[in-house]
DNA sequence: CTGAAAGCGCTTACAG
DNA sequence: CTGAAAGCGCTTACAG
């Protein structure tokens, strides 16, 4: 044991295990080729002591860190939470840490804020989330460090980037076709902003189940958006005033279906008696509100296992060198989660 | 320049700038005593070279990580969300970075959660959240191994432990005494749960308000909730179901204030018109919901912000070590929010 | 104001 | 199956 109430090193298990440090090192890092005995007697010195190798001493002389970087934009959205939960207790099983850094999209010193973590901590990979993981600037300064990257849903994919997403296309049509099959045939759409293909996907996503159902779409029934609260309202009061109101609203996300929700119970419209509404995400307040949310459930969580995964399983060349991108985008399975708002008309 | 296409080492910089590997790291600490030629021509080199001081070196060598830990428990909380954001940008300004671990604050591998991340990281310091301030485990297993940690609104300070937080009794008494303001006397207070001490505070706040103005509180205007949409809901029911219904409602937190406000949109109660409602916490959906909210903003960036501070500014012996507590144990300024939810009667 | 030496605590080749 | 040596890229005393 070392003289003073410092912390082991190495060298203190090696001598009280009677082996030298190349063994020790041999059995923390699971390497094969050590005799069960010695093995043993090293992890009981390992125990006794309470050693943990020193990640700074690991990495300057391995050159791995044990570090993944995660990059997001916006600290109070949901998203970027879930991101974190998953990411960290993955991070947690592999023996890595998850390092964060908050980003403006629009920073002028954007490039040298990602060299400062990517230079100065050399993380063994990056999580980049929305609107970050579309940023050329990024993109580019990770690139040109070689820092091994997995992108959150971006907006499009990338040849060589991995990436991990959902199927809003899909997504949209399984919820379509929810309230198909409660009977409704009116079903007015509230887009997303046109600057974010999830908007645009799941448009598509609706209009396919309507076209699946030699149904077409009422042009009046469709309504613009930005996925916040005020503009489902909003669009909302324009659609439930109408003479012929829909009998079902798609939100395309949540926050606007709070608001088609706040916007009927002002009219004194019941829902779900008298219209049915979904939104897409599965916000936290999806469920709170009354009547409860049908919406979408995005696998967050899962999306950011899967993404340290790949980031720890092999260096990207590995991966960009399978030429098979099906393996580099991996598109995770959604949930549909029926609560209160909907019912057969 | 290093032969291959590896980043370039102090090394490097020191051949280029023919100086020695040791001035230059003198530059780069801002260490004192350099001739101003000689620091000019050395950051010159850098910039060129595109130099970062590799940070497992650096920790290795100097014992200092250059990393802050965050502990929490609820990811999806805002309040945590925002605890993070005020971290990384100051930890970014002090040339730090954030390392975040989630832990279950009743898992029972507790303890080796912190030791994974304590000893094998050695972060210059922890930013504890709550509830993993107020957990004996979490507090033991960082004193034993020396690390230095903030509590962030701790349910209690504790003698020699650096917290930071805010005034949740004075906070309660200026937002009572808004509502006396606006004319109400017949205020009704819904309830934190008992095993907060938040709860305890902001109730005694309201009391201490009523008795500044003789006003004394009627037991049947105060029930009992859990900091949840559905008790504040609920409990928002009992009161306006009542023959002699409040005029207004102090909500201990945002999520029973928006319950109440969903209350009264059911029972077709105007809010403000017939019924001022205010929160606590100052959340994300008390400015979209209509009517917006009056709440309390608590400053928790700032806190974060402070505790980073505190953290990086010297070592916790040294804070410790001033007997005098206050400045051990900071208090922020909160702010009062007053939107549409509350209008004199 | 500047530098040569030692060392932080590990892992990586290389031997045996 | 095991070990002695070198080295990762910095900072810390210590000199001058």
């Amino acid at each position: 044991m070392s003289a003073r109430g410092a912390s082991p090193t190495i060298v203190d298990v090696a001598r009280e295990a009677g082996v030298s440090i190349k063994t020790v090192s041999r059995v923390l890092n699971h390497e094969p080729g050590v005799h069960e005995n010695t093995r043993d007697q090293v992890l009981k010195v390992v125990e006794a002591l309470r050693y943990r190798p020193k990640q700074s001493a690991r990495s300057l002389a391995g050159g791995r860190s044990f570090l993944i970087g995660l990059l997001y934009y916006d600290p109070s959205a949901n998203f970027v939470g879930s991101v974190q939960q998953g990411a960290t207790l993955r991070c947690r099983e592999l023996g890595y840490h998850l390092v964060v850094e908050s980003l403006h999209n629009d920073a002028p010193d954007l490039r040298q804020q990602v060299d400062r973590m990517v230079l100065a901590l050399r993380p063994d990979g990056m999580i980049l989330t929305p609107p970050l993981c579309d940023n050329p600037e990024v993109l580019a300064a990770l690139r040109e460090s070689g820092t091994p990257c997995v992108l959150i849903s971006p907006e499009r994919d990338i040849r060589g980037v991995p990436s991990v997403r959902m199927d809003d296309v899909h997504a949209a049509e399984e919820i379509t076709n929810l309230l198909l099959s409660l009977g409704h045939r009116h079903i007015a759409f509230i887009k997303g902003p046109p600057d974010q293909s999830a908007s645009a996907a799941r448009y598509q996503g609706f209009l396919s189940a309507l076209h699946a159902h030699d149904l077409h779409p009422d042009p009046e029934l469709i309504q613009p958006g930005a996925f916040t609260f005020a503009t489902g309202r909003e669009a909302a009061h324009h659609l439930l005033s109408r003479r012929q109101r829909p009998t079902a609203v798609f939100a395309s996300n949540d926050d606007m279906a709070l608001g088609v929700l706040a916007a009927a119970q002002r009219l004194g419209l019941a829902v779900p008696g008298e219209l049915s509404v979904v939104g897409f995400d599965d916000s936290p307040m999806a469920a709170l509100v009354w009547p409860s949310l049908t919406t979408v459930r995005q696998p967050v969580a899962e999306m950011a296992r899967v993404a340290v995964e790949m980031l720890v399983s092999g260096p990207q060349a590995d991966m960009a060198a399978r030429l098979d991108d099906a393996d580099l985008h991996k598109v995770l399975r959604h949930e549909l989660v029926v609560r209160d708002s909907t019912r057969a008309r």
